[in-house]
DNA sequence: AGTTATGGCGCC
DNA sequence: AAAGGGCGCCATAACT
């Protein structure tokens, strides 16, 4: 039996307590005080590889990461797991934190969480923590009690498998805490002066002046306004922008650019690179660098389980909407290689999981799914394969969809049905779940009044079906999600049996890159195809479905596939 | 002055 | 007639 100790750090200088849990969560022998809580845990550590309960791995892990001999292994982190436990009862107005946590425990009144507007005041040494502990609450003792409450809820889960999968879920889930703090701390090889490049040959040079246009987009400015009538105008502005193609005779609907791609008037190109450019820019441009990838690394802030489906979220540097050109700028150190893997046509495959659907299954088993599935059901047009299943997982009607869905319906019935029913219940006002259990959220009292009364016409509300969309991609999403976790999992144990450290530096949805001392790369590689296996298994049980992971070792990011 | 909504687009 | 899921972030516009 694996032991379980809770940890908490003491909220200034380098000390802490741990306590011995055991696997209900009792609190076994005395509190144990460490001046150097590092070395403590580090001993700890090496010696039975316990899991750690802690409050947030931000608070009790984040600090004392610099100071390990090495990474910790496993935790149970009581916020994530609150949020995960609480979205399964289908409390999803209940506050997360520890001290929420411990109020309801003890039927005191309830914290609210902070709001992100609290975030700035974590840099006050001073500043009270995000734990939202009551004034004079022992945080060991809320800790400890909110774990062995954790736990038996747990274990009052109805059902198995579903059990075993939502602590499956729990594990994975906190396994992903640790693994944010980590790529945070080592951040994403970033260079700077590539960077710097790119922007000065596409935008002109560095402005002196910050808040100033860059030359290329001044140019272009000026040029737009030429082409169209020579008014000055703020081509940033739709509204502008909007009036000063109309006086041209140009009546546009919007500016976005694939309508101004419809357009046979010089300014619409002048509009579309100025677009382009301008985005650059603003979102990841040179005040971008300044505040997010300094001193050789880009360093996002992850938050894990921000999104419901249980995907990551990002605070801050747009972590996980780095533009495909700028990829050029993420580069190894010298001597180190970048393994970049991503599971290839991930949500498809958990279509074929889920549903057990045998047809779409067999399409699974190999490398190219949508080449398979055109082969049988699409007279070998790939596109069209792969925009009739995306189409399905999406609830796409539009288009020239219709027949294609047509074609899926009628080859692979379970599937579909899967994602029919998953509709329905959306539609219906009820919820869905992944594959381990992690939970969609209710509709809302607005979507409630909104529906009520209104009858079961031909196609329902438009809000009911737009819930009906929502919970038909949940259970894909949110299921990816749960492999992409497992995955993860999987691969940073893996790696930390590795010598030379090679460690993740970014995640994102389904992709992963490891930073790899160059001669480790091939172990690496190995190590994500194992992992993959290992996740499937763990998700889906035995599967005829494959989860195949393309990997590229490459110096460049923008050299990989 | 500060907050919220909107349009648009980057990523999956 | 049209009807694609999930995010974060930017600038502008519209508010309080």
């Amino acid at each position: 039996m694996q032991s379980r100790i809770a940890l908490v750090p003491d909220p200034h200088g380098p000390g802490g307590r741990l306590q011995r849990l055991g696997e209900q969560g009792a609190a076994l022998g005395p509190v144990l005080p460490a001046a150097d809580l590092a070395a403590a845990v580090g001993e700890l550590e090496a010696a039975e590889q316990p899991r750690w309960v802690w409050a947030t791995a931000d608070s009790a892990y984040a600090p004392l990461l610099p100071r390990l001999p090495r990474r910790l292994g496993r935790c149970h982190d009581l916020r994530l797991v609150e949020s995960l436990l609480l979205a399964h009862d289908g409390q999803w107005g209940a506050a997360r934190s520890l001290g929420a946590a411990w109020a309801r425990l003890r039927g005191l009144p309830v914290p609210a969480d902070l709001g992100e507007a609290a975030t700035e005041a974590q840099d006050s040494l001073f500043a009270p923590d995000r734990l939202q502990l009551p004034p004079g609450t022992d945080p060991l003792a809320a800790v400890v009690a909110v774990h062995a409450e954790q736990q038996r809820r747990l274990a009052a889960i109805e059902g198995e498998p579903e059990r075993a999968r939502l602590r499956l879920l729990v594990a994975a889930e906190s396994a992903g805490a640790l693994t944010a703090v980590e790529i945070a701390a080592d951040g994403l090889p970033w260079r700077a002066e590539v960077h710097d490049a790119m922007l000065t040959e596409l935008l002109g040079p560095r402005p002196h002046v910050p808040g100033t246009q860059p030359a290329r987009l001044a140019e272009l400015s000026v040029r737009l306004q030429q082409a169209l009538g020579g008014r000055p105008f703020n081509p940033d502005s739709h509204a502008q922008v909007l009036k000063a193609f109309a006086d041209q005779g140009i009546r546009l609907g919007s500016t976005r650019t694939w309508e101004l791609r419809t357009v046979d008037h010089p300014a619409a190109e002048l509009m579309i690179r100025y677009k382009e450019l301008s985005r650059i820019h603003a979102a990841h441009g040179w005040a971008w660098q300044d505040a997010w990838a300094r001193g050789g690394r880009f360093r996002p802030e992850y938050v894990v389980g921000g999104v419901v489906s249980g995907r990551w979220a990002s605070r801050g540097g747009g972590a996980l909407q780095i533009p495909r050109l700028l990829r050029r700028a993420v580069l190894a150190d010298p001597g180190w290689r970048l393994v970049v893997a991503d599971a290839a046509q991930l949500e498809p495959r958990v279509l074929a999981a889920l549903s057990q659907d045998a047809a779409l299954a067999r399409s699974a088993a190999g490398g190219d799914l949508y080449q398979a599935l055109a082969a049988t059901a699409f007279q070998g047009d790939r596109g069209k394969a792969k925009l009739g299943l995306l189409g399905a997982m999406y609830g796409q009607t539009s288009g020239d969809i219709g027949p294609l869905l047509a074609t899926l319906r009628q080859r692979y019935p379970t599937a579909m049905g899967y994602l029919e029913a998953a509709a329905r219940t959306g539609e219906e006002g009820g919820i869905v779940r992944s594959r381990l259990g992690r939970t969609c959220p209710p509709p809302s009292d607005a979507w409630l009044d909104l529906t009520e009364g209104s009858g079961d016409g031909e196609q329902g509300p438009r809000s009911a079906r737009a819930r009906g969309r929502f919970t038909r991609n949940f259970v894909i999403q949110a299921s990816a999600s749960d492999w992409a976790l497992a995955l993860l999992a999987a691969l940073r144990r893996r790696l930390a049996g590795l010598p030379g450290r090679p460690h993740l530096v970014f995640f994102q949805h389904d992709e992963v890159l490891v930073h790899t001392p160059a001669e480790l790369a091939d172990q690496v590689v190995a190590a994500v195809t194992e992992s993959a296996t290992e996740a499937t298994t763990l998700v889906f049980g035995p599967t005829p479905v494959q989860f195949p992971m393309s990997t590229a070792v490459v110096e460049c990011y923008a050299d990989a596939k």
